[in-house]
DNA sequence: CTAAGCGATGACACAGTGTGTCATCGCCTC
DNA sequence: GAGGCGATGACACACTGTGTCATCGCTTAG
């Protein structure tokens, strides 16, 4: 018998996830969260930086298996090609916690302080991946332009997909891709 | 003589971004702000939602010219066009305060916070040109990536712009654009 | 001219977030 | 079994953001 019940971590996601799908999140209190997964609120903070990070702890590991992904394309492959294989590691990360992924999606989308949040990760994930295709030899710009291209399209595939539970979440962010170049070339 | 000195938001904003500048933005409290402006920081709180917003005020005007001008367009005009419309627009009022917006983008680019909040600020100007293009005819998926493709290649020559005192705004833009329709459509 | 109303601000109290610091207590190792 | 280690609790505290009432000058109706 250990002294403190396993994995205080863990048990705070979840609690906090229950607890913001319930009573919201501005209305939950950091207090409560920990005193539901029997724990003070200083705990909490020890294990999450500030209270909206409780949802978020996972998206820095996509963003380093995606970039990960990136950089183990052939050096030959275009920009394009190696984003591919970085969807392809997110598309297969969120597709194995789908349950999980949708009940977070819903609840980040009805608060605005977390989709602040959620905007910012992908913004980040937009730069890491455009500073992998930029160690690769792509220039500075050219990089981030399709970084932020592959971002945008899985983030409107990934909110669709979470609407519709049968949809196939690799093949709308190809069909985001292939509609942004008719849409930015045609003028 | 009034009671009061006046434009009380105005002189909030000038302390703020001068404290941002020189004390770092975590560092500086709102009742440091409010004082420099020989206020309360009671009264700070009544002109502005919160402390990050003393920086954003303006965008909101931003957005509600870009969407303005999107809806002015012809409507035979193609999406393209339509958005073009739009960041004419924003050139123009950014190269007008190019000053301020080049102080105000280097204290945001140095506070995660601040990031955060500029970030989001985009992510509502993509969706509320999205929204405008939807009700020109455009589907819903192509309105949310052609307004995302916008602002990505608005935001990554705002970037370049900042450093770069001489370049030429309207120009970076459109090249990020064209750059974009490359990168995407090369597999 | 005066009094009532209005609008911006100050003053004060308070809930909630986030941090610093020290004490506690079980587990692990020597 | 003594001491170190690591996770947690307990407590104090600074800062953000809100509710509420008082204040004071300006405006307007009468």
């Amino acid at each position: 018998m250990s002294r403190w019940e396993p994995d205080a971590g863990g048990r705070l996601r979840e609690a906090a996830l229950e607890l913001f799908a319930t009573t919201g999140y501005e209305a939950t209190t950091v207090a409560q969260i920990a005193a539901r997964a029997g724990l003070t609120s200083r705990t909490f903070f020890r294990h999450f930086p500030d209270k909206p990070e409780v949802l978020f702890a996972g998206s820095d590991t996509l963003e380093q298996k995606m970039v990960a992904a990136l950089r183990a394309a052939p050096l030959e492959a275009s920009p394009r090609r190696a984003l591919d294989d970085a969807l392809d590691v997110a598309v297969a990360l969120l597709s194995e916690r789908a349950d999980f992924a949708r009940r977070r999606h819903h609840v980040i989308a009805a608060n605005p302080a977390l989709l602040e949040r959620e905007t910012m990760k992908l913004a980040r994930l937009s730069t890491a991946l455009a500073t992998a295709l930029h160690e690769r030899g792509v220039g500075q710009r050219p990089a981030a332009m399709a970084a932020q291209a592959a971002v945008a399209a899985f983030g409107v595939a990934f909110d669709q997909w979470a609407r519709e539970p049968g949809a196939n979440l690799r093949r709308l962010v190809e069909e985001n891709l292939d509609l942004l170049v008719g849409l930015v070339r045609d003028k």
